[in-house]
DNA sequence: CCACCAGAGCTC
DNA sequence: AGCTCTGGTGGC
């Protein structure tokens, strides 16, 4: 039996009962001082223990609860991505179904399909692909349709004709009832069709098609443990289905592009894209922070010249806050959180018109001192100004047509909307006349070897985004004009991949190997850190260790690691807690 | 006197 | 990671 957790081994106990349940069927048990709910694992033919063995309290559900479909899923899940098919059944279950809610399952037939088959589509205008999106519904068949957005399947759901609405399911982002209800009902057979964000990959229905909108995106990614993109997934799944799978977006990833070689389709017009190198930038500064602002000055006439043509402008910075962080100009010492050690960042309070500091990584909050908590100095200064330096500094040129970036509420007259990547969105609602990247190198630097992809898919998406696209310009600034990888802008994404893939290649890296992550627990001893790196290395597994944060592994195939790591991960030694395993793999 | 809560303890 | 047990607190 498995047990929904982070443990990779199978349970053994008795069963009182004439017929045993079926693979994948629910059972209630005794686990440590509660009563939880597994799920009957293959028959181990005769498993001898030496302790006591427990009795299975009640038997759930007859057949699997599961489906065999998406049990295969979840058990390819375990072994693929070094979770264990305890997580992997957290992930692929709706929480309902964990705590033991009965239903009956009546999934229907299916006529299978003769062989999987790949299709790319990829094409810059939404449109373009939700015409031919809609097609493919109207074509018959169980289609699965996953948009990277919540907001985006919503949207293309209420767009549907009758007769496919009809039969069509709008898959929840919240999970609980609302995903609950959507799962029995699609359990049922009273859908063909489903749309929905990342989650619906996971609705249980043997699908003739499954189609993944901007399938690089990396908002498919659980933001929960196991952290895996919903696109392979959806791959996975269309593969042992034997379905369609049609990947489409506004370019391919690093895997499909591998796999395929699709040509991009359009190139970006000579005038629409302009390259500034950021170290001409002006010289100002906002108060209390030390370090320029990416202001140039062609930035500053090119907003000038959209604004006045009754455009909107956008100019993305990654960095939220009034600055990245604080130091003492005396000892030089940066503040850090008292919770976790990150540094923190100073912010507008939400009270009142004052500053506070806010720990990066874990989100604490303080206010700001007075002085320095090491050396009692009282002088504090901002170091790496962000958006909301950055705001204070631009109302001086363009008065109140700078807008800090909030979610809710639209500009109506023509502004400098200020923000981070999430103002991408607004390109379809507002006719912006210049995206402007103040400072491209500084974007995505979370996943270093995906960096270069994810500033470039942003930067091609600012262009081509929206129905405002025709005759809209994109500035970015860099300390590196003219070098490498931010000259493919122009010729499309099928040069950008053609270098970046080369450089992944020579390195090992995804697509070509697996990197794994392992996050230690926190609050254990600093020899367990040891012992694991111990561990591996004496399989043969070298291990990068900086000393602190994430221990790296990268393979070939994870088979070797999940072999080392299984016995840490057996229920006995849950006591010390569990690393967290991140593979990433594209 | 017991309801309620936070923290400890346990895991075929 | 859940689940239950425990022991302290506080409401009336």
């Amino acid at each position: 039996m498995f047990l929904p957790g982070p443990w990779w081994n199978t349970l053994t106990y008795a069963l009182n009962a004439p017929r045993l349940p079926a693979e994948g069927a629910r059972v209630k048990v005794p686990v440590g001082r509660g009563v939880r709910v597994g799920f009957v694992a293959r028959q181990k033919i005769g498993a001898p223990t030496d302790r006591e063995i427990k009795p299975i309290l009640e038997v759930l559900d007859e057949n699997s609860a599961l489906g065999d479909e998406l049990w295969g899923l979840a058990d390819w899940i375990g072994r693929t991505f070094l979770c264990g098919m305890g997580e992997a059944l957290q992930l692929v279950c709706p929480t309902l179904l964990l705590r033991g809610e009965t239903f009956s399952p009546c999934l229907p037939d299916r006529q299978p399909r003769k062989s999987f088959q790949e299709i790319p589509f990829y094409h810059p205008l939404d449109e373009t692909r939700f015409e031919y999106y809609r097609e493919r519904l109207l074509a018959g068949g169980r289609v699965l349709l996953l948009f990277s957005e919540v907001e985006t399947a919503a949207a293309f759901f209420g767009k549907l004709p009758i007769v496919v609405k009809e039969e069509a399911l709008l898959w929840p982002s919240s999970g609980g009832k609302k995903q609950w209800e959507a799962w029995k009902r699609v359990a049922s057979g009273k859908a063909r069709v489903v749309v929905g964000p990342a989650g619906a990959v996971f609705a249980p229905l043997p699908f003739d098609e499954i189609v993944v909108d901007d399938e690089s995106n990396p908002a498919y990614i659980f933001q929960k443990t196991p952290k895996i993109s919903a696109r392979s997934l959806a791959g996975r799944r269309a593969f042992s289905l034997r379905a369609r799978l049609i990947l489409g977006g506004w370019m391919p990833s690093a895997k499909t592009y591998l796999r395929s070689r699709p040509e991009c389709p359009v190139r970006l017009p000579s005038g629409g894209f302009v390259l500034v190198d950021l170290k001409s930038a002006l010289k100002v500064e906002a108060r209390g922070v030390n370090g320029k602002l990416p202001l140039t000055s062609s930035l500053m006439d090119r907003t000038r010249a959209a604004l006045d043509a009754g455009r909107h402008v956008l100019w993305f910075l990654d960095r939220k806050g009034y600055a990245g962080e604080v130091y003492c100009s005396d000892c030089g010492e940066s503040l850090s959180c008292s919770r976790c050690g990150s540094i923190m960042r100073v912010e507008a309070a939400r009270v009142r018109e004052t500053m506070e500091l806010r720990c990066v990584r874990c989100g604490l909050r303080k206010t700001l001192p007075f002085q320095c908590p090491t050396c009692r100095g009282t002088l504090l200064l901002g170091k790496r100004p962000g958006l909301e330096a950055l705001f204070s500094l631009a109302s001086r040129y363009f008065a109140e047509r700078v807008v800090l970036f909030e979610a809710k509420g639209k500009p109506v007259k023509p502004s400098v909307i200020l923000g981070t990547r999430g103002l991408l969105p607004l390109c379809d609602t507002l006719d912006v006349g210049l995206a402007a990247w103040l400072d491209l190198d500084a974007e995505a630097r979370k996943v270093e070897y995906g960096a270069r992809f994810q500033a470039f898919s942003m930067v091609w998406e600012s262009y081509w985004r929206g129905i405002g696209a025709n005759g809209r310009t994109v500035l970015v600034q860099t300390r590196r004009p003219g070098f490498g990888w931010q000259n493919t802008f122009r010729l499309g994404w099928s040069h950008f991949w053609k270098g970046e893939l080369r450089e992944r290649k020579s390195l090992a890296l995804p697509p070509y190997g697996f990197l794994v992550q392992l996050d230690l627990p926190a609050g254990g001893r600093a020899s367990e850190r040891d012992d694991l790196v111990c561990l591996l290395e004496r399989a043969g597994i070298p291990v990068m260790d900086a000393g602190n944060g994430p221990l790296w592994v990268a393979a070939k195939s994870t088979d070797r690691l999940a072999a080392v790591l299984a016995p840490r991960f057996e229920i006995k030694n849950s006591r010390q807690g569990f690393p967290v395993v991140t593979v990433w793999s594209e």
